[in-house]
DNA sequence: ACTGTTGCGATACACCGTATCGGCAGAATA
DNA sequence: TATTCTGCCGATACGGTGTATCGCAACAGT
């Protein structure tokens, strides 16, 4: 036993915080998507056992929850926006950029009550900028029905891009090569009108689908606003 | 070859087929949520060891794409619809009803694409009742926004059934038992809006609220199909 | 009846989330 | 300072997962 083989000093662990565990779970997911996130994995990016973690999470979901939060650090807004409608629409686009920034989090979104304060910082931002316009109910209704459609489509846009990448084409040669099943349904001639829609449809850009939809919803939450119901 | 078009296997020793994997699937499903659904509980109950299945699906993904199909043969309505707007309103609360049965077809819903024969003759039937109203852009932007919507609607009532069962309280209520967190989040003052909401918002049913903001989305629409783009 | 071949499913593997509790570090005491 | 006590951390373990592999049993062909 000399100086120079002398054992390390028990290194003491270092310091672990439920933030530094979320980053390390949202850069695996970012890699390599949400089931490629485990404990241990997790842990081990942190030079740590996998039963370190739960003296800052209880749970798997727990975790889950926490990466979903985190996210909506970069939704919420930084500064007041001008109008409700655009308030609405930064809201939408800005969690469809986060999601094409993190693409495991179209598989989470609208899976849980978001109740992180990061979530609720969202949820109050939005609110305050309908507040007063209408009744309480009504705009609740308006927030609740964007939400939705900008979650469903999220969702959507995100499961299409998965499928046109697994293939490697395009979604207008999608058919050819996902689908030869799909080209012989379609060949049966049971589903003219889809047939209708793959043959002439026109390959259209997914943000200016996603913003047009958005347009169309606000549309509609503005006539309810202006006109609350009796 | 894909999910949809593999061949049934030599119909030798065959006590199994994919109707039954997937009706057994179904009933695990239903009984326990989707984490209680694996293939060694699905072979179990069909008496079967767990590589059997392989036979028939070639992964567990395959197995929830063929869960999702079966359950869209439930929603296809058996006859033609009035007018465009019945068929939307028709297939919106039908994928709802759905899912109230199946409370896993919420985790699924917008997940993936939907290629089987059954999704296919849904979106057949949809689009099928919006023909010739506008051109198929117009058409398929309608379709994908009701969609989106109540997708999105359907998922997020789910989602909140599940936490007020796991609280066991009315969501007026949800507030005191749910999260000890949330009131003292209220409490801090920083969530005016959201505050005013809890505390003075009426409790809606959920039927009323997913048919009114389909409503809105439906009312759009129309104004986008009687006036379609330059 | 014997053999060759095929396809099925028991076994095995790597990995998962997490309950348990032995042992060690620091605190308290003599 | 020496010793006992105490709390808590994390190695180990457990029951489960999805699925690859391949020995063997059962059929087909002669």
């Amino acid at each position: 036993m000399t100086v120079w083989d002398r054992p390390e000093p028990p290194t003491r662990p270092a310091p672990l915080d439920r933030e530094r565990i979320v980053a390390a779970a949202i850069a695996l997911a970012d890699e390599g998507g949400l089931e490629a996130v485990s404990l241990r994995k997790v842990a081990a990016r942190l030079d740590a056992g996998p039963m370190r973690l739960y003296g800052y999470i209880s749970t798997k979901e727990e975790l889950f929850d926490l990466m979903v939060d985190e996210v909506h650090a970069e939704i919420l807004p930084e500064e007041q926006p001008g109008d409700w409608r655009e308030a609405l629409r930064t809201l939408a686009h800005g969690t469809r950029q986060a999601a094409l920034r993190h693409e495991w989090l179209a598989d989470l979104l609208g899976g849980r009550p978001t109740l992180g304060p990061n979530g609720l910082a969202v949820t109050e931002a939005t609110l305050a900028a309908l507040d007063g316009l209408a009744d309480l109910d009504t705009v609740m209704r308006a927030v609740e029905t964007v939400s939705a459609y900008f979650t469903g489509a999220i969702r959507r846009e995100i499961a299409n891009l998965r499928a046109e990448r697994a293939t490697g084409l395009s979604k207008h040669d999608w058919q050819r090569a996902s689908g030869p099943h799909v080209m012989r349904m379609l060949a049966t001639g049971r589903f003219p009108a889809l047939a209708k829609v793959v043959h002439d449809g026109t390959e259209v850009d997914a943000e200016a689908s996603f913003a047009t939809g958005l347009d169309w919803v606000l549309d509609a939450v503005a006539a309810k606003l202006a006109r609350p119901p009796a």
